[in-house]
DNA sequence: CCCCCATATTCAACTTGTTGACTATGTGCT
DNA sequence: AGCACATAGTCAACAAGTTGAATATGGGGG
């Protein structure tokens, strides 16, 4: 159960109504824990009846009020003993591996395309991290910034982030490109040999 | 629902026991789909229910009887249509970014410990992966290996898990230096000064 | 001899996560 | 005027994942 604790990270950047988590969690904390609206809500409701957060109204005018959830004393408690408890093992779910598993006995044009996909999508997420990072650097070193700045916490797993998507771009293009050799090495009689299945 | 996706990926392999792949998920498929034995049986049950899998039933004389399951033609059936759907994102959880997330409110010296622990595992993996690749390629080299094999997905997928955990790894002592540095400077008083929280 | 581990599976209860629809209101586009 | 989209949520139903224990047997180490 650490959505919980994944929340009360994301808390720790200040007050956010549900809304503001279920799309910042895009921004910061989904890039390793991801959650539906409805996940959040419930569990923010919950945490509130166990004093782990607390909730302020704030009236809107030409817009649905709002609660801006914080972290409490207790919440941070929480939190501090989550970080100090020993890890379980992360729980890997990746469909697309699933498909490149089954890739022989597969659709290879339809995992081919998935894996462009992934790879175009590894790179909208690093340019948006390289923008992130450069907003946290703020014209800093990265050196200074890690000595002086009041949280490395998000900086590190900000990095983590990039390191993950660039890995995983690479891998992609190392992966059609054997795919590539091998269907060319086939000799698929449905296409042209030679300079065969290049993508415009 | 791909789990059942992930148990077809492994059957790809040749028949299995529930038992088999509650093990096995961990050397080929569990890199990127975890699953608790309870959760294969159950799983297992349906799909043959379904017919996407057969049962043959091995008497043993010394140990309890068990169920080989392997992919009846609906099955690879709906392994093909499944390669072929577009994948959704997959969805990432890792506790352990969380707690980095947090050092900064959190007990420092446990994420640490942490980050080591999981660069140890990380590093077990690559010598697992690394071991598992000389077995595959079994003398070949690797482009003989991905022209002639008759799979090359397991391969890939592999090489995947491999590359991830040097992310991993380095990623990790990356982190670790980067919080060294900041425990160094903040001239922790607890601890003496110079050559501080340095591990045996 | 005893206990723990490995094989092989099942049951029950519980917690999480997912999906889709539904309520409101305001802004901008065409 | 009509529509899509952003804000800010709520509800219900279902699917999936987790935990803990129970069953049955044999082998190995101390």
């Amino acid at each position: 159960m650490s959505l919980r604790h994944a929340v009360m990270a994301a808390l720790l950047e200040g007050e956010a109504s549900g809304y503001d988590l279920a799309k910042g969690f895009d921004a910061s904390v989904a890039n390793f824990w991801m959650a539906t609206p409805q996940q959040l809500y419930r569990e923010l409701d919950r945490m509130q009846a166990e004093g782990l957060v607390r909730a302020r109204v704030v009236q809107q005018e030409r817009r649905p009020n709002k609660r801006l959830f914080s972290l409490t004393e207790a919440g941070r408690g929480v939190l501090r003993d989550f970080t100090a408890a020993p890890p379980r093992p992360g729980a890997i779910r990746d469909e697309l591996m699933v498909k490149v598993q089954s890739v022989d006995a597969g659709d290879a044009e339809a995992v081919r395309a998935a894996i462009e996909e992934r790879m175009a999508w590894a790179q909208a997420k690093i340019a948006r991290f390289e923008r992130l990072r450069a907003r946290m650097l703020d014209g800093r070193s990265e050196e200074e910034y890690l000595a002086r700045a009041e949280r490395v916490g998000p900086y590190l797993t900000l990095t983590r982030g990039l390191f993950f998507e660039r890995e995983n771009h690479r891998w992609g293009a190392w992966a059609l490109a054997v795919l590539d050799r091998r269907s060319a090495a086939a000799g698929t009689p449905e296409e042209a040999p030679g300079p065969a299945r290049v993508r415009p």
